[in-house]
DNA sequence: GACATTAACTTGTATAGACAACCTAACCTA
DNA sequence: TAGGTTAGGTTGTCTATACAAGTTAATGTC
């Protein structure tokens, strides 16, 4: 025997807005229904569409723009974990303009467990830096790192927002990276993210940690960035076999229609 | 000149609780004040003492129950980067005791969406089996499949509770699998994941969808799995910052460069 | 034409009230 | 005592309304 478990109108609305959406009926950047629409449409009050917007929206496939209207954002950027593409190459292959913002740097003593996790000596410093990724200036990334302090020394007071680090190092010192570690989190927003990613708090996003080295072995950062994962789409296409790629996206999500 | 930007009173509220939340006037556990004490106690409707609740609840510092009341549950982020574990082995790696439920079990018409991932033609059934996945008795993941009904029917009435179904394709039939895509997402917990996975509200999960071929070019499987995060640490060991291909100047040099 | 104003939209916030679903504890009854 | 009932609390959902804040496009004026 089977319960009947209610569901909530707004929970309805949300099934059936999220299907036309995936079934294409709305193109990005499109201009949603708005508010007064939908609830001709559904004949529910406001506050009830709203709750179902807001799903749409913490899922990613909706924006509010105060005064202007709602847009459909299902497209999200794709970054392959596994391939290394680097920041300003991916917004260039989704034609955004990539952009940096340093919001710290200074050279101190790290914690105990970074130092440990880099291999350091408790009493070695280490450079921290913070930097803000922006795609079509709009925030998406922050990224958190800190460096081995004797290799990262020469390129200090090097222009670090319009020059990649990874660059000026071999330029420089000649310094090549070898391998490197990552591992993946789901995280809510802090205070940090809310104001620099500008999100919502209690929004989902994705945390990389990574740990990077030389080829001659030395460690040289170890970074947590902090993706949105709204905007960004991580995507493989590997796993047993790599043979050329179809490039299916996978941008939607299942729904409870799909589920029961 | 700065305007000044109004703060909605939700909003201050939200901020107001969550200091007296840090600053421990609450224990672990402790009964929070109900919607109707707030209210009082703050001067505004209950919907605005709900708005502020909502902000609590998705960054984890308090669980509603229906009925029952709000409670706090102070949760701490653990970084545990010393612990990598492989993408497929997860359990066997983490020494914890697999065992699996399942959830549902079908042959049925499924969406149109997947049938088009899928490559299905629209009249094909298709199996859709959700199963739940513990580790030591704890639920770790939700994976909510849709197989190939062809391919899968040699296996349909095996236990799959107890069997790996990859590895029952390739006793029974022979079948090996090919290429697969897949990409990572952070999501918050929704109506399912609560009660499968037992999570809080707002809860942040890794999703990870995949669209797996067989080694003859079928598709075989179209999965999104929610992982939850908090107790699974997604790693890939290493990466292809690769040093052997260092001799290949263009593709290589362009996403170091721009890594940073 | 250039520019300010206005009207008509949008979303954001807030209120007040209602009922449903659920839980607990006190109470009543056998 | 044991068990069922009830009253009163909680959160969950939904409605209806109102105004603020921001955008856009048409209008009117200089």
């Amino acid at each position: 025997m089977q319960i009947d478990q209610p569901v909530p109108k707004y929970y309805k609305i949300y099934e059936e807005l999220l299907n036309q959406i995936i079934d294409g009926k709305y193109k990005e950047n499109d201009l949603f229904p708005s508010d007064t629409e939908l609830v001709k449409i559904y004949n529910v009050s406001r506050g009830t569409v709203r709750e179902a917007i807001k799903l749409l929206i913490q899922q990613g496939y909706l924006v509010r723009e105060q005064g202007k209207g709602t847009f459909v954002t299902y497209k999200k950027i794709r970054q392959d974990p596994d391939k290394l593409i680097g920041f300003t190459e991916l917004m260039r292959q989704h034609d955004l303009k990539p952009s940096a913002r340093i919001i710290e740097k200074e050279v101190s003593y790290p914690p105990a467990h970074i130092s440990h996790i880099m291999h350091l000596e408790p009493h070695k410093k280490a450079v921290r830096i913070v930097r803000l990724r922006f795609g079509d200036d709009q925030p998406l990334i922050i990224e958190r790192s800190f460096f081995n302090h004797d290799l990262f020394k020469p390129i200090l007071d090097e222009d670090l927002e319009n020059n990649s680090i990874f660059d000026l190092l071999y330029e420089l010192t000649n310094t090549k990276l070898g391998k490197a570690q990552q591992c993946i989190e789901a995280i809510s927003a802090g205070r940090q993210e809310l104001q620099l990613l500008e999100v919502e708090p209690g929004t989902p996003l994705l945390l990389i940690k990574r740990l990077i080295q030389t080829k001659n072995g030395d460690y040289f950062q170890y970074s947590e960035d902090v993706y949105r994962s709204d905007r960004i789409h991580f995507a493989t296409d590997t796993l047993p076999y790599n043979t050329e790629h179809d490039d299916i996206p996978l941008p939607f999500t299942l729904t409870e229609q799909d589920l029961f």
